[in-house]
DNA sequence: AGAATAATTAAACATTTGTTTAATTTTAAA
DNA sequence: TTTAAAATTAAACAAATGTTTAATTATTCT
């Protein structure tokens, strides 16, 4: 039995392929024979190639928590920015995230809420701790230079990521049924979109001068 | 064969079981007999009852429905309330609602998260467009009365629900990994602190006087 | 080229799935 | 109590699941 020496290209292709209809389906919902259907591979290469189901999600969870990490270091350590535009910044990262690795994300929120001791679940949540941390000691930064108000600094990054989670997950759907203009249509808009309604959301929240209309 | 005439409480007993696992498991996860060996009863009951699994959900579905519609049409209709204050008092029965329904509203989210097409997705997306409808009306009112800035009103809606979502189904994990104070195991706590939250949120992003620190 | 290792395949495996059947027990009415 | 309907059950069903096997094809290295 070989001892599982990969070619990496293909195992990309699984995972890309796994990704995809995790997100459309959720995990439990597509099987492995949909998912080689989808990759072109045979039933037997998942196995063979991550040794289970589970362990193929334990990979690309791995694989894309690389790209959900970082930047944000960077962000806090630069001493010209102050609080409102860390915190900007910091936004418009995480949603440009969330967009460019979409199907990804819906997985990970799927399956976030499921319960703890749920193998899935576990493996994610370390995944965001590192990211909130972040954010936090952004605010507390703001806090205690009185740049910004007392918020509730917790339920203050759940609401911002919440609100990406929101419009990624159930898509054009929420502003569709809401509204006539079908305008949702383009990604890109609707991320630009969420960017500016974000922003212009923290500086009233945030900041204790209200003298953030204009974005 | 009987055409499937019903002991109520029996079903409801079926129904409760379904609906908590489901929301820790998600719905393709939980098996029928899961959900048989949780209510006590036999197998084929769920299917002697509502014919199938997704039969099953279906009834669930329209009968947690009317638990969430209502109450805010009443509220519309109020001409002595500021647009502000309906806003306040929509945030306050949404999260209610959500958090007395806790389980109910964990599945919403998770098979909402899926592709249209889907059934479950696409029975669920009807249950929520009135609310949201509303939501619209009362932000659109406090707008042409000059009350409230010119928001992205979708956007803003979007925010509050994804906010309580993402409270609901992450819990206190997504505060408890930031913070150090273990004070989210209150459910009752965590629920006042999110309308307290929300409520000074939208003061400061609707309002067009910065008056609104004080909730 | 030849040998060794890796990659790939079709087929089979054991479980679990949702569902059905056919028999039995319970319930309720006459 | 007798009888018919409803409720409940254990067992079986067919299909789908994740996984493994054993054989075959590709690749790589000497």
């Amino acid at each position: 039995m070989p001892d599982v020496i990969t070619k990496p290209d293909k195992k990309e292709h699984i995972i890309a392929a796994a990704e995809k209809l995790f997100a459309m389906r959720g995990y439990d919902a597509t099987s492995v024979r949909d998912i080689c259907h989808e990759a072109d591979v045979n039933v037997a290469m998942v196995n063979y190639y991550f040794g289970s189901k589970e362990g193929m999600f334990r990979e690309m969870v791995e694989q894309k928590a690389s790209f959900m990490r970082g930047k944000l270091q960077a962000l806090i350590a630069d001493k010209s920015l102050t609080s409102i535009r860390k915190m900007e910044i910091a936004i418009e990262h995480q949603v440009n995230r969330m967009f460019l690795h979409k199907p990804f994300t819906m997985v990970v929120i799927r399956e976030m809420s499921k319960d703890r001791g749920v193998a899935q679940r576990d493996m994610l949540q370390e995944l965001f701790i590192p990211n909130m941390k972040l954010l936090r000691s952004i605010i507390n930064q703001g806090i205690r230079s009185a740049e910004f108000r007392k918020v509730d600094i917790e339920l203050t990054i759940a609401t911002i990521i919440g609100a990406i989670w929101n419009i990624i997950s159930t898509g054009d759907m929420m502003i569709a049924s809401v509204s006539r203009s079908a305008s949702a249509a383009d990604p890109e808009a609707l991320k630009q979109r969420l960017i500016r309604h974000l922003h212009q959301l923290i500086r009233h929240h945030l900041l204790i001068e209200a003298n953030g209309t204009k974005s």
